[in-house]
DNA sequence: CACAATCCGAACCGTACGGTACGGTTCACC
DNA sequence: GGTGAACCGTACCGTACGGTTCGGATTGTG
């Protein structure tokens, strides 16, 4: 492997990889080109021409190919936010909001562009490269995602809001009321109905049910 | 188009494509590559070696290599069952466990190697090819098990076991509820954890929290 | 100005793979 | 036995793309 390879295994999952100005630009433009056209569209050749660098640039930059991908996987993850614990849960009211507040945001990242493009790249080359751009996706998205959940979940446990055993199981019960298949068909290219992309709504809808199961 | 091509837009959902015994010995040896490999495995030569046939005869068969993948995915989903309504929903006891039943079969298809494979195939050409595969895997996969899923609510709302408005919304948090991101996870190359290999208990407890939220 | 570093643009190479052509074999049917 | 269709195996072609190399332009530094 080329020394100067974007390293995943020895990387800190919370360590930024912080790429200079100019690569950032031409991951942006490398991110753009993978929205519109998917795995395919996103050549070595292309992207030099696209972002106005040299393939030279590329290949000293990110090492080869695999290392570019993973390097727009970890630059898109540095990218999102999630609001941050605002306030330490007061009352029921408004750590119901928070959890409303939490599902929404998670719909706006899993349902948008770049997200889904992401995901198809990463599944699409799940099975070569011993996976590592699905390791990264997991790990700077999902577990990252998924944990920040678990706090605010248990939270509220501790203010006698929610009743659960184990805090991962109540997310994935979250998880799967608000994303439900809708995830898996925008992967596979179908839109989203009108419904589906009032995330406002679909996740209060979420909220209640779980409220409902998982309500003190 | 080359005529010989398998033609998705024409054909009906529910119409077997009937493919001749030596094609269907050709298609499962390319499932196998694809399960083994990827999809970056199953080239035309690879397939003809394995399968000790000549490319020549796949190109005659099947169009080319899209119309091969089309093939693939159609030969699959004719090849999946589900239990059938077995007997006109009886006493609530026996329905609930039909229900059961029938988020275990589903749980048991998604989590497939050959399922998970077809879903990374397509979801990774989702972006190409104006999407005929995600189209495809949609219509004979999905929707076909949705359509089926809500005629067994809608049995189970007649006979007053179940309460709820619509029934796709009620099929929708059935999948969720018992999905959750596994399939995502699965998707991406993650192991399934030992728990979420018993998709006898799995399936129980979704049918408990589903009945929380419906049962009449 | 001299020097070094960086980077662009373009040309180039090797290879893998989709697709085609063709000779030879099997087999059904007359 | 003759004929034709289906098919196998292999060789072949064109192209697209990953990766390398090189000349020249730009920029920064003492």
């Amino acid at each position: 492997m080329p020394a100067a390879a974007f390293d995943i295994a020895t990387s800190r999952p919370d360590a930024a990889p912080e790429f200079s100005p100019r690569q950032q630009v031409v991951l942006q433009h490398a991110l753009t080109l993978l929205v519109e056209g998917g795995e395919k569209a996103l050549t070595t050749a292309g992207l030099a021409r696209t972002a106005s660098c040299s393939k030279e640039s590329l290949y000293k930059w990110f090492g080869d190919r695999d290392g570019l991908l993973a390097a727009v996987v970890a630059y898109q993850a540095s990218q999102v936010q999630f609001p941050s614990e605002a306030g330490a849960t007061a009352d029921a009211e408004t750590f119901r909001a928070h959890v409303a507040a939490f599902v929404e945001a998670l719909l706006g990242v899993l349902f948008s562009e770049t997200s889904l493009a992401l995901n198809r790249l990463s599944i699409g080359q799940s099975n070569t490269n011993s996976n590592r751009l699905g390791q990264l996706l997991l790990m700077r998205g999902k577990h990252m995602i998924s944990s920040r959940a678990r706090t605010m979940l248990e939270s509220g446990r501790r203010h006698g809001l929610l009743k659960f055993d184990k805090a991962e199981d109540a997310y994935q019960v979250l998880y799967g009321l608000a994303i439900r298949d809708v995830h898996v068909r925008l992967l596979l290219g179908e839109a989203a109905s009108p419904a589906e992309q009032d995330l406002k709504s679909q996740a209060e809808t979420a909220v209640d049910r779980f409220y409902q199961l998982f309500g003190a």
